[in-house]
RNA sequence: GGGAGCUUAGCUCAGCUGGUUCAGAGCAUCUGCCUUACAAGCAGAGGGUCACUGGUUCGAACCCAGUAGUUCCCA
């Protein structure tokens, strides 16, 4: 068979896929095996794949395929998030472009372009993920406004509002006048600016006194209400209940005191501003302030203010700094530098504005089900990394009600009714059921004419039913997908999203299922530049996924995403990895090549029983390593695990131990054994790189149509022979000091050297020596033609005195010559033996110090004793070889 | 302003209960090799005052306190 010298994913990695699609290995439905199941975190509908969608997927992709191997029915339910405010973005954009204004379509029209624009562009996204390998269950794929989960959204508030857990209340809200529309925090990007700080005088009332208020924002004065001071503050103290004339308007508004104020900062008055300000707001609510909006949802002056009229804010600032200086008013202006915050699409500064909204009462939900809380403290759901229920709890203690109306289009409408005067009059999925429980509650009443909330809910009102809603939950809540699936198993999902989204997974888990959804949560860390800085579109720092895959492979890229991703911490994304992710998998199809070029002979090699030992020990120990990496969700360390044993055990050392002579054949025990490790290695990486293990799994063996490595067992550990892993070390010790002293020699690889084991007391054919150093005396000789072999050694042999001119070096207690025909610099070798000594002899110091310190040997558990007292005997037997070395080169 | 985390090799990180030969990887670097699987490769080497200061302990990268720097979350 005729391999190509250079592994080409590009032939392999459509066609596995499209196999595995149509023999539907990633199919799953209930049976008698042991579920595992992972709920893909919805991309938005309209997005396209970015590198933290790779990483996520990976991730889940790994976890997935490792539980398939291992006999469970692994379930992994892929879809998408309608994702309201970004969704309808795009879609107006698209409407503009066209020379449609959303304001001049019907309710109804805007959200027939936005289906027909999901239709055409939703789910790119998920075909991308295939390109990644990702094993989904394509037959699950679910969209949160398929009808089923928008009528569990529906149910689910319709729910709530029965249990007392929603209300509908005044709060303030991020504004943007360009756009009029509330935004949501995401959307509003904070950058500092420099602005002044005016010191305006507040007369007081009947007096000639004023108390001097520091503000930013002149233009919010006419909504003024109070003036607010601490309680604390010995220089306002006598001012507390007091008037003061807010200037302009000449309102007359009560000083008040508050802890909330900072002593420290402006001149420690605040004038309060509910309707224009959070704090403000809050202290108002507080103290049952007033509210004046002064301001149009165009961000215009308006009516309520008085003056400045129909101004634009930024115009009415000018002015109201000019007027206050023609009064007299102004103090001084100081240069100030704050944060604005700008809405990221329509970049106009953010106006914080009162207005009705929905909310979900989160102090009533958490004492209705604390184990949303408990829960996570007590590990029962556990977080990866642990550290993270600090936020976690935080967050909790410090909750706000949430609200979940949006003044949008696309998404699920608000089930609330209201009658011609705006009364909200029932609560119901339709007008006729809102009809009939108005007449319940006031029979005598005409029909109203019933008119439904113009919002629609938050998008994750409806992601936070997800892992429920996907197997029909709501609707049936006994059926047999959700009893099989429910709870999954392991949620990846990125840690700023912990709140929006995890937490209220949980709270609805415990509030409709009485059960948590997920057992472990992977928080991944943000993907990163080299530089540090986050990926983003403006900044064109974010490579391009599909691209990456066309470079490098899917195999490749997703070991390049894993390589830099210990859970938790950020991903300094580099695409040199996705290159390291390549060259494996060019190492394991030149693993293959050379095995497949082998021609075969019957019989049995005895040489390599031992190799051939060796490796299936370290394969074993291998396999524990990786299992026990999984278990803690170590996933980059499980990775580097089977990369090293595959690089440097499998490759560089086995291989060559076992490799026959140029054209020479392999013996069929030796060749069968190979290949049957092989095939395991291709399973234990098999969940990192799907599609070359696939391959060479393939060509390793005679498949039948049908066959493939992802129904097939992950390799369990056997028998570990820690013996022989510390035999085969001093072997390889023994040819790397070989190498050394070749490579320093500048000798070809073509010429040999010899070498010379020194015969002293500890003889490698002394039987009672091997023992004395742990070693098995049955395996004296095990190694040494494969010393040979990897060493270049013409002659192997013993002697009985120092070796003149010879390099030398010790390994494993023994000491051994090497003879590359040049003559070595007998000072030197003498001088390195006497600095070897000197430091044992200080380590040997150092270890008698602690062995002699009674307070060390009293307290310290018996294996550091133990260890201590080894390490004591083998200083002791390094320093008697030197030692001989040393009088014998010093004699000569 | 409040809270949480981080600081170990040039870079990115391990170091799990404080104790196994003066601290471990990968990448990068340096040297030599196109040695019949792989130059996307092979062989070898160098590189660290574990941020700083103090404390606890027989023993500290690890525990405690303080300082500095840094990141994130909330306001």
């Amino acid at each position: 068979m005729e391999l190509p010298k250079i592994y080409d994913p590009k032939l392999t990695e459509d066609k596995w896929y499209k196999y595995w699609m149509d023999q539907g290995f990633f199919h799953s439905e209930p049976d008698n095996r042991e579920p595992f199941t992972i709920v893909i975190p919805p991309p938005n509908v309209t997005g396209v794949l970015h590198m933290g969608h790779m990483l996520n997927n990976t991730i889940q992709d790994i976890l997935v395929r490792k539980a398939r191997m291992e006999g469970k029915n692994a379930c992994w339910v892929p879809g998408t998030d309608h994702a309201s405010i970004a969704t309808e973005a795009k879609v107006v954009q698209m409407l503009r472009e066209k020379g449609i204004k959303k304001s001049d379509l019907s309710r109804d029209e805007f959200l027939k372009y936005a289906w027909e624009w999901k239709e055409k562009y939703g789910g790119i996204i998920l075909e991308q993920l295939k390109k990644l390998g990702a094993s989904c269950d394509w037959e699950r794929t679910s969209f949160t406004m398929d009808p089923k989960l928008s009528e569990a959204v529906i149910e689910v508030f319709i729910d709530l509002h029965k249990k007392g857990l929603i209300y509908r209340g005044l709060r303030m809200i991020n504004w943007d006048p360009s756009a009029k529309t509330s935004l949501s925090n995401e959307e509003v990007l904070h950058e500092e600016v420099k602005s002044n700080l005016y010191f305006v005088k507040y007369m007081i009332k009947g007096t000639d006194e004023y108390l001097a208020v520091a503000t930013v924002r002149p233009e919010t004065i006419m909504g003024d209400v109070a003036v607010c001071v601490n309680p604390n503050d010995e220089r306002y103290k006598h001012l507390i209940g007091k008037t003061v004339i807010v200037p302009m308007v000449n309102r007359e508004v009560p000083v008040i005191a508050d802890e909330y104020v900072d002593i420290e900062f402006g001149t420690g008055a605040l004038k309060i501003t509910p309707a224009h300000d959070v704090n403000d707001y809050e202290i108002g609510k507080k103290y049952n302030l007033p509210v004046i909006d002064c301001f149009n949802e165009d961000g215009t002056i308006s009516e309520a203010a008085q003056i400045f009229v129909g101004l634009d804010r930024f115009k009415a600032r000018k002015l109201a700094s000019e007027k206050l200086e023609e009064d007299g008013l102004l103090i001084k202006k100081e240069e100030y530098t704050n944060k604005v915050g700008r809405s990221e699409r329509t970049n106009a500064v953010i106006e914080p504005r009162l207005s009705l909204q929905w909310f979900v009462d989160m102090k009533k939900f958490f004492a209705k089900n604390p184990q949303v809380l408990d829960d996570v403290m007590s590990d029962d759901i556990q977080f990866y990394p642990s550290k993270l229920k600090n936020t976690y709890k935080h967050w909790i203690d410090n909750l706000r009600d949430w609200c979940i109306s949006r003044q949008l289009w696309w998404g699920q409408r608000i089930p609330a009714w209201y009658d011609e005067t705006g009364n909200l009059v029932a609560v119901a999925k339709t007008e006729a059921e809102a009809i009939e429980q108005s007449k319940k509650t006031n029979p005598k009443a005409a029909v109203p004419n019933l008119k439904q909330d113009e919002d629609v809910l938050d998008t994750w009102f409806s992601s936070w039913l997800w892992p429920i809603s996907v197997f029909n939950g709501f609707e049936d809540p006994d059926n047999k997908d959700i009893n099989y699936y429910y709870p999954t198993n392991d949620l990846v999902t990125a840690p700023e999203i912990m709140f929006f989204w995890v937490m209220r997974m949980i709270m609805a888990g415990y509030e409709w299922r009485g059960e948590k959804p997920f057992k472990n949560v992977y928080y991944t860390g943000i993907v990163r530049d080299k530089l540090r800085r986050k990926m983003s579109k403006s900044l064109g720092n974010s490579p391009d996924p599909l691209e990456l895959i066309e470079k490098y492979g899917a195999d490749g890229v997703r070991l390049g995403m894993l390589l830099c991703s210990p859970a938790g911490n950020d991903i300094l994304f580099d695409e040199k990895l996705c290159e390291q992710g390549r060259n494996f998998s060019n190492k394991l199809w030149n693993a293959l090549r050379l095995v497949k070029g082998w021609e075969v002979k019957e019989g049995t090699n005895d040489e390599n029983r031992l190799s051939i030992e060796w490796i299936e020990s370290k394969m074993n120990d291998t396999i524990n390593q990786l299992n026990a990496s999984f278990e803690s969700f170590r996933l980059s360390e499980a990775l580097m695990t089977v990369y090293k044993f595959i690089w440097d055990d499998f490759c560089s050392w086995y291989l060559e131990l076992i490799k026959p002579d140029y054209l020479s054949p392999i013996d069929k025990t030796t060749y069968d054994k190979t290949i049957a490790i092989f095939e395991k290695i291709t399973q234990l990486l098999h969940p990192f790189m799907p599609f070359v293990t696939e391959e060479i799994w393939h060509l390793l063996g005679d498949r039948k149509q049908g066959e493939t490595i992802n129904l097939t067992r992950y390799p369990e550990s056997g028998e570990i022979d820690e013996e022989m892993i510390r035999e085969a070390q001093l072997t390889f010790e023994i040819i790397i000091n070989i190498r050394e002293i070749r490579a320093k020699a500048n000798k070809k690889n073509t010429e040999t050297v010899d070498l010379f084991h020194f015969a002293n007391k500890m003889s490698r054919k002394d039987i009672d020596s091997r023992k004395e150093f742990g070693l098995d005396e049955r395996r004296t000789w095990g190694f040494d033609e494969k010393i040979v072999k990897l060493g270049r050694i013409g002659t192997f042999d013993e002697i009985n005195e120092e070796l003149k001119g010879a390099k030398s070096f010790i390994a494993g207690g023994y000491k051994f010559f090497v003879v590359t025909g040049e003559v070595a610099d007998a000072d030197a070798e003498k001088k390195k033996l006497i600095e070897e000594l000197e430091y044992t002899r200080g380590f040997l110091a150092s270890v008698d110090k602690k062995l002699a310190n009674e307070k060390f040997v009293s307290s310290a558990p018996a294996t550091v004793i133990d260890g201590e007292k080894k390490k004591r005997e083998d200083a002791l037997k390094k320093i008697e070889i030197l030692q001989q070395s040393l009088n014998l080169t010093t004699n000569n």
